[in-house]
RNA sequence: GCCGAGAUGGCGGAACUGGGAGACGCGGCGGACUCAAAAUCCGCAGUGCUGAAAGGCGCGUGGGGGUUCAACUCCCCCUCUCGGCACCA
C-alpha cells in the first residue's frame, strides 16, 4: 500500500482552504498568538527558510487543539537593500521582482501545508501598510523620539547608504552579500532617539521570563549600561570647562593628561589661535579619513594642543591632548588620562613621555612605578590621594563623586552604549520619510491626511549613487508646503526596513483598517504576541526595535501592553555539509522541488526530527529517509488495519501483554504533550515512533492495538498534518484533525504493575529483581541480599549500609 | 579582554530533581522473503579482555581533581568549539 503523497497532500491543503480552517475567529474566547518573524521575499524559498515557519505551526496546530483560538498570519518583509540590489542586477523593477517572488513564496508556503491565516497577509512595501509605516514616524515626530541631526554616521560604500548602529558588524555593512568596510560621514540624517528608552528596555527585561537569557544578555550587553560620575575639569585661562565620564572617580589623582575625540565640536574654540593649531587640524582631517576599523587596529596615538586643563581635586595642571581613540559618540567624548590604571592610557603615556602616576595599590602587596609592565586596572586600595588615601575602590569611587558633587564640579552619571537609531536611507526602495522642507517654515511634517506619501512607481533611475534616488524626480521631490503653501520640497530619503518590521505584529491585528494601523479593541483582543519565533540573528536589532516601538505606542495610549512579546523561541539554523544553507552557496534544497518528490510531511519531519529545534541542524539525505520510512510505516500499518481501530478501548486490559501496550499509548501520549509544551518535537517524534515500534511487535489484533493506531494517528497532526487527516479519514472519522480535540491520557494506565529495582554494589549495577509496586523497603533488601549477583560481591565483605531509592534501586555499600 | 552557550558511539541525537549512559533515527552487520536486486519484515551492535556459549570482569559522556553510597548531571582547575560585546573611558 503506497502512500501517494502528491494527491493526497493537495487533497488536504485544498480542504483546509475550502473549509476556511485557518481563518483566525475575530471574537477570541481563548486567544494565542503565534507568531514568526516575516520573510525577506528573496527568491525561491528554501528548506532553510522554513524551519522557523514548521516550528511555528506545529504551535499553532497543537495550540487550536486545546482550545486556543490561534491567530497565525504570514506577511513580507518587502522594502530593503536586497530586493532592490536584485533588480538592479537583473533590471526588473523591485517592486515587479519583490511581488513576484512573494507570489512563488506563497505557493511554496502552502505546499508545506503551513496553517496561516492567508487573509491577514501583510506586504509591507504596499501604500496601505507604508502608510502606517509613515504614520509611525509621524507620530515618533510629534513625541519628540524623531529628530534629524547632522553627525558621523555609518556609511557603505557598497550599498552607498548610511546604515544603523545595529547594522554595522566588525566595522562592516551586515548585509552577507556586501560586508564592505564601513566609513564615517558627516551627514544630516533621520533619527530615532531610543537613547530615552535605554533605561526601561533594559530593566524590562526582566519582565520578559519567556524570553531566552542569551537573547536577555545580549541585548543588556549592547544597551550596555555603564554607571560612573562626570567630571569636570576647567581649561586654563579659558571659561571653557572641560566634562569627563569615568566608572573609575578613585583614580582621579593619577589624571596626567586629556584626551578629547578629534569629532568633539568643543575642539573648534579650544583650539582657535592656539600654539598647535595647525598641526591639531591636520590630526582632525587625517583621523576623519580613517575608518572605524583602521582606528581600531593601529596603535593608540593623539596630538598635544598646547592647552591644559585643570584637575578639579588638587588644581594640578594637565595636557590636553586630540586622539582618535576617544569616541565622540560616547560619554562626552573627552576622557580622563590615568596610565597607571588604564591600559590605553598607559600606552599613550609611554609613546608621549607623560608621567605615570600610581594611586591605586593592590589589597595585599604594592606596586613600583618605575617597573610598571602594564597598567594596574583592578580594584585596590587610594594612596597618594591626600585625604582619601586608605579607601577602598568603591568607597573612594563614593567619596570623590560626592565631593565633586558637593562642589559644584561634577556628580553621578549613567551612559549606555546603545545609540540613537539612524533611520534615513539614501535608496529607493524604501518607505519615503513623510517629511517636507518649506524655505519658509523649516521642517513640516506632512500632515496625516495626506497619507500616504507615494513612493513614485516610474521612475528612471533608481540605482544608487550616494545620493537618494528619489531626490532627481521632479514629481515627487517638488510639492508645496503644508502650512504656507509656498514652495516645498521633499524629504528624498526612503527609511529602515527596519522601522518597516517594528511594527508589522500590530498590523496582522486589522490587517484591512484604513483609519488606524490596528483598532484600540483588536489590539486589546490579541496582544501580546503569545509566542514569537525567529532567529537569533535579530537580538541585537529588530528585537530591541520592536520593543522600543511597543513602548512608544504604549505611552501613546494605542496599546495596551509596553512588551511585545511573552515569549521568544529562537530557532537554529539549517546548514548543508557544514554551511548556512543559502542559494549563493549552492548548497539549498529548495521548497517546491523536494515537496513534489517526496512530500511535505517529509520535508517537516526532517526539519523537526534531526535535532532540537533551538540548535543548528544539518540537513542530511539521511534524514529524508528516515522521515520518508516513518511515514510509509504510519501509513501501511494503520491502512492495513483500519477496520480494528477503536477510539477508547471499551474494557480495561485484561492481561498483561494489553497492559503492557496500553501503557505505552498513556505514556506516548503524556510524552508527546510534554514534549509539545516544550518546545522538543525531536523526542515527541521519538516517542511516536516507538509506540510504532511496538504496535508492529504486537501480535494481537485486539482493541489495544486498535487504540494504539488511533493514537498515533491523533497525535501526529501537528507534525505531519496531511498524513494525519488522510488516515484520521480512513480509520472512520469525518472531516479533519486540525480542530478535534487533543487526545488526553487514561491516567489510571501509565506505569506497568511491577517495578524494576537495580541491584547495585558500592554504586555498580549487578543486576534487577522486578517487584510488585508496594513491596515494602525490608523485603526488597532482603530479596537484594539474597541475590547471587550481589553475594558474588558482598560475601566475605562487610556491608556499611543500604541505601534504597523507593522503587528504583538499592545500593549495597561494603 | 568581558559575557554567554556547548563538547555523549561511525553519524544526528536521548537521559526526570544526582539513581540502569547511549532512547529514537541514520549508517553498518546478520537473517527471512526473492531466480536476483530493491523495498519490506525480523534480529545484532559503545569498547577492551575472557568464555564454545550463556555469561563474567574492566573501561567509558573533552582533560585533570573533588563532593557523594552513587556524577553526563553538583563544585574547582584546564583544553577546545560556537555566539555576543569590545578603544565604552
Amino acid at each position: 500500500m503506497e502512500y501517494n503523497h502528491l494527491t493526497i497532500e493537495k487533497k488536504w491543503q485544498k480542504y483546509w482552504a475550502d473549509n476556511s480552517l485557518f481563518t483566525t475567529n475575530e471574537n477570541p474566547r481563548k486567544k494565542y498568538y503565534d507568531l514568526v518573524m516575516f520573510a525577506y521575499p528573496s527568491g525561491d524559498i528554501h528548506m532553510g527558510h522554513c524551519k522557523n515557519y514548521v516550528i511555528g505551526d506545529v504551535i499553532a496546530r497543537y495550540k487550536r487543539r486545546n482550545g486556543f483560538d490561534v491567530l497565525h498570519p504570514f506577511g513580507w518583509d518587502a522594502f530593503g537593500l536586497p530586493a532592490e540590489n536584485r533588480a538592479i542586477e537583473i533590471g526588473l523593477h523591485p517592486r515587479k521582482w519583490t511581488l513576484e517572488n512573494i507570489r512563488i513564496s506563497d505557493e511554496s508556503l502552502k505546499m508545506l501545508g503551513i496553517s496561516y491565516d492567508w487573509q491577514r497577509e501583510i506586504i509591507t512595501c504596499l501604500p496601505d501598510y507604508y502608510k502606517w509605516t509613515q504614520w509611525m514616524f509621524l507620530l515618533m515626530y510629534k513625541r519628540g523620539l524623531a529628530y534629524k541631526k547632522e553627525a558621523y554616521v555609518n556609511w557603505c560604500p557598497g550599498c552607498q547608504t548610511v546604515l544603523a548602529n545595529e547594522q554595522v558588524i566588525d566595522g562592516h555593512c551586515y548585509r552577507s552579500n556586501c560586508k564592505s568596510l564601513i566609513e564615517r560621514r558627516k551627514l544630516n540624517q533621520w533619527f530615532f532617539k531610543i537613547t530615552d528608552y535605554a533605561e526601561r528596555l533594559l530593566n524590562d527585561l526582566d519582565k520578559l521570563s519567556g524570553w531566552p537569557e542569551r537573547v536577555k544578555q545580549m541585548q543588556r550587553n549592547w544597551i550596555g549600561r555603564s554607571e560612573g560620575t562626570n567630571i569636570i575639569f576647567p581649561v586654563k585661562n579659558s571659561n571653557i570647562k572641560l566634562e569627563v565620564f569615568t566608572t573609575r572617580a578613585d583614580t582621579i589623582f593619577g589624571v596626567t593628561f586629556i584626551s578629547i575625540a578629534p569629532e568633539n565640536p568643543l575642539l573648534e574654540q579650544l583650539i582657535k589661535g592656539s600654539k598647535y593649531e595647525n598641526k591639531v587640524r591636520a590630526y582632525i582631517l587625517e583621523a576623519s579619513r580613517k575608518s572605524i576599523v583602521e582606528r581600531e587596529e593601529k596603535e593608540k596615538d593623539g596630538v598635544f594642543t598646547g592647552i591644559y586643563a585643570l584637575n578639579p581635586i588638587n588644581g594640578s595642571e594637565v595636557p590636553i591632548f586630540v586622539a582618535d581613540y576617544v569616541l565622540v559618540e560616547y560619554g562626552s567624548g573627552v576622557v580622563m588620562g590615568v596610565p597607571a590604571h588604564d591600559t590605553r592610557d598607559f600606552q599613550f603615556a609611554l609613546k608621549y613621555r607623560l608621567p605615570i602616576k600610581v594611586v591605586i595599590r593592590p589589597e595585599s602587596g604594592d606596586i613600583d612605578p618605575e617597573n610598571m609592565a602594564d597598567a594596574f586596572v583592578d580594584y585596590g586600595i587610594m594612596i597618594n590621594s591626600e585625604q582619601f588615601n586608605g579607601l577602598t575602590s568603591a568607597e573612594g569611587i563614593k567619596a570623590i563623586t560626592e565631593y565633586l558633587q558637593n562642589k559644584g564640579l561634577g556628580g553621578r552619571a549613567v551612559n549606555y552604549k546603545i545609540k540613537d537609531w539612524l533611520i534615513s536611507r539614501q535608496r529607493y526602495w524604501g518607505a519615503p520619510i513623510p517629511i517636507i522642507y518649506c524655505d519658509k517654515c523649516g521642517i513640516v511634517p506632512v500632515p496625516e491626511g495626506s497619507l500616504p506619501v507615494l513612493l513614485p512607481e516610474d521612475i528612471k533611475d533608481y540605482i544608487p549613487k550616494g545620493k537618494s534616488p528619489l531626490g532627481a524626480v521632479p514629481e515627487f521631490i517638488n510639492t508645496t508646503c503644508p502650512n504656507c503653501s509656498g514652495p516645498a520640497k521633499r524629504d528624498p530619503d526612503t527609511m529602515d526596513t527596519f522601522v518597516c518590521s517594528s511594527w508589522y505584529f500590530l498590523r496582522y491585528l486589522d490587517p484591512k483598517n484604513d483609519n488606524e494601523f490596528c483598532s484600540k479593541a483588536n489590539a486589546q483582543k490579541w496582544l501580546p504576541i503569545d509566542q514569537y519565533i525567529g532567529g537569533i540573528e535579530h537580538a541585537t536589532g529588530h528585537l530591541i526595535y520592536f520593543r522600543f516601538f511597543t513602548k512608544v505606542l504604549y505611552d501613546a495610549g494605542y496599546i495596551p501592553y509596553d512588551e511585545p512579546a511573552t515569549n521568544l523561541f529562537t530557532q537554529g539554523m539549517v546548514l548543508r555539509n557544514g554551511e548556512v544553507m543559502s542559494k549563493s552557496k549552492g548548497n539549498a534544497v529548495p521548497v517546491g522541488p523536494f515537496v513534489e518528490k517526496y512530500g511535505a510531511d517529509v520535508a517537516r519531519l526532517t526539519i523537526l526530527f534531526a535535532a532540537p529545534p533551538e540548535r543548528d541542524m544539518e540537513w542530511s539525505d539521511e534524514g529524508v529517509t528516515g522521515a520518508q520510512r516513518f511515514i510509509d510505516r504510519v501509513y501501511r500499518i494503520v491502512m492495513e488495519n483500519r477496520e480494528r481501530v477503536v477510539n477508547k478501548p471499551s474494557v480495561p486490559p485484561q492481561n498483561d501483554i494489553q497492559k503492557k501496550l496500553y501503557v505505552k499509548i498513556n505514556q506516548t501520549i503524556v510524552r508527546v504533550t510534554d514534549d509539545l509544551e516544550n518546545f522538543k518535537f525531536n523526542t515527541a517524534i521519538a516517542a511516536l515512533w516507538e509506540l510504532l515500534n511496538e504496535l508492529y511487535q504486537y501480535k494481537e489484533r485486539d482493541e489495544f492495538f486498535g487504540y494504539g493506531i488511533y493514537a498515533i494517528v491523533n497525535l501526529l497532526s501537528p507534525f505531519a498534518p496531511h498524513l494525519a487527516d488522510e488516515l484520521w479519514t480512513n480509520i472512520g472519522n469525518k472531516g479533519s484533525l486540525v480542530s478535534a480535540d487533543w487526545l488526553s491520557c487514561d491516567s489510571d494506565y501509565l506505569t506497568e504493575d511491577k517495578m524494576v529495582v537495580v541491584l547495585q554494589v558500592n554504586g555498580k549495577v549487578r543486576g534487577h529483581i522486578e517487584v510488585a509496586p508496594n513491596t515494602d523497603e525490608e523485603k526488597i533488601k532482603s530479596f537484594a541480599l539474597a541475590d547471587e549477583r550481589i553475594r558474588r560481591h558482598t560475601d566475605n565483605k562487610q556491608i556499611k549500609k543500604i541505601i534504597y531509592v523507593p522503587g528504583k534501586l538499592i545500593n549495597v555499600v561494603i
